[in-house]
DNA sequence: GATTCTCATTGATCTGAGTCAAAGACTGGA
DNA sequence: TCCAGTCTTTGACTCAGATCAATGAGAATC
């Protein structure tokens, strides 16, 4: 999948023309923080596979993807590697008061963001409480999905992994762009392994017995849910 | 172990002479504003096994924990069952937007909250950027640790999830009580081992083995941890 | 269009943890 | 003190998913 997975809009610099503007933290500001919002900021293009932050480094910024898409994976000293979530555009990531960063972000495919300096931006959320309950809210949805995970993560069958993954993550695009049930995997299969806490051999026997089963068809790049409700009855039960 | 795991002294009602008062949300709080706040809460007690409030029931109240210990989790439709928390004195509990609780929250031994309704909640808090801020590091924090135990059921063999987990529960135990290696276990094999992604048997296996290895002493409601330098580098690697 | 790479798939085999079953060890109550 | 109930430990066996080892299929470079 060579071409961007979300495509956004942004041939200016300001927040005005900023496709995610709607959904994202900056939705809670009006006009005129806006402005004062705008001079924090710093849009931030990476290439495919570049890191934008990693684990240990001092986290002096927050983020808010614009175009592309990112994994956030914490490492064992030893290698093994577990991705904790996927960033879609309008995902606020970085969000800490640590003094350094728990977990890594880098870009699958070319990546725009959007950068604040931890420092200015906590002095101006200081006196806006608009924007402090949306963080809240950001964040304690962010739990809500990572306590979801742990249910995955702890309690399902590599099928059930595997379904689960797909029919969130065609949830997520839907959210984005409009109903569809083709899915573009812009990641590859190692990543959605450890995603899933599987192997990457697992993953794809997974993918292939789902189409066997007639649940899905693999494309180059993707997947297509065939069958969703049979998809969605894996990814509750 | 029958004594609760973490004596908190509250005769009166009042916030001035809470236990939790110094390290909770409440913190953030002048007295002006505590005074206020004080009005909103209202404490309550659990009976051991009783439950605080359920997987989607409505979401009308966040709670403080004051004494005892509670565990969170999910269930899914045919039972299988992931602890995703296990909550001590000063944890703030319940926050969300949705409209109704993601997961169920039980007292393990008898329990006292501190309960507010959201609603008067929300409000109170609307224009205290202190306690919004405070909610957010909060969230935060409970993420990192989210973020952690993915790792843990995601990549970690069971002697590295049971090691992991019992020098994690020490530490939160030395932050409320000081420095011990005797580490009480209030709750169930079962429990650990739905916290874990483990059955009860690999757990009691494990303990077993850590004992065996002189990593730990089996004590009745607890262990002790004999060689906590290897136990940490087990958690560790 | 041949040559590498990298990534995904498939097959054969192994193993860590799950399952099933039984025996201990506590706990509370009569 | 005995009994019933619950929780924990242990043993024997199984199996889902990991590991090891090719093979296949695109994409990138020359």
């Amino acid at each position: 999948m060579k071409t961007s997975l979300v495509a956004v809009d942004f041939h200016g610099q300001g927040c005005a023309d900023c496709a995610v503007r709607g959904f994202s933290v900056c939705a809670s500001l009006d006009q005129f923080e806006m402005r004062e919002f705008e001079q924090l900021s710093r849009r931030v293009s990476f290439a495919s596979c570049e890191t934008v932050f990693a684990q240990e480094d001092r986290s002096s910024c927050f983020y808010n993807l614009l175009d592309g898409v990112m994994r956030l994976y914490k490492l064992l000293p030893d290698g093994r590697r577990q991705i904790v979530g996927f960033v879609l555009p309008g995902d606020f990531v970085g969000m800490t008061t640590e003094e350094r960063h728990g977990f890594s972000a880098d870009a699958i495919g070319p990546v725009t963001v959007c950068q604040f300096a931890k420092l200015p931006f906590g002095r101006f959320a200081d006196d806006k409480p608009n924007l402090l309950r949306r963080m809240n809210e950001l964040a304690v949805q962010e739990l809500n999905q990572a306590r979801d995970h742990m249910v995955l993560l702890g309690r399902r069958s590599a099928e059930e992994k595997v379904a689960t993954f797909l029919v969130g993550w065609r949830d997520r695009l839907v959210e984005l762009r409009g109903p569809s049930n083709i899915v573009p995997l812009p990641m590859s299969r190692q990543d959605i392994a450890d995603y899933l806490g599987l192997t990457i051999e697992t993953v794809s026997r997974t993918f292939t017995k789902l189409e066997r089963d007639g649940i899905i068809a693999i494309l180059p790049g993707g997947v297509s849910l065939r069958d969703s409700a049979r998809a969605e009855a894996l990814a509750a039960a």
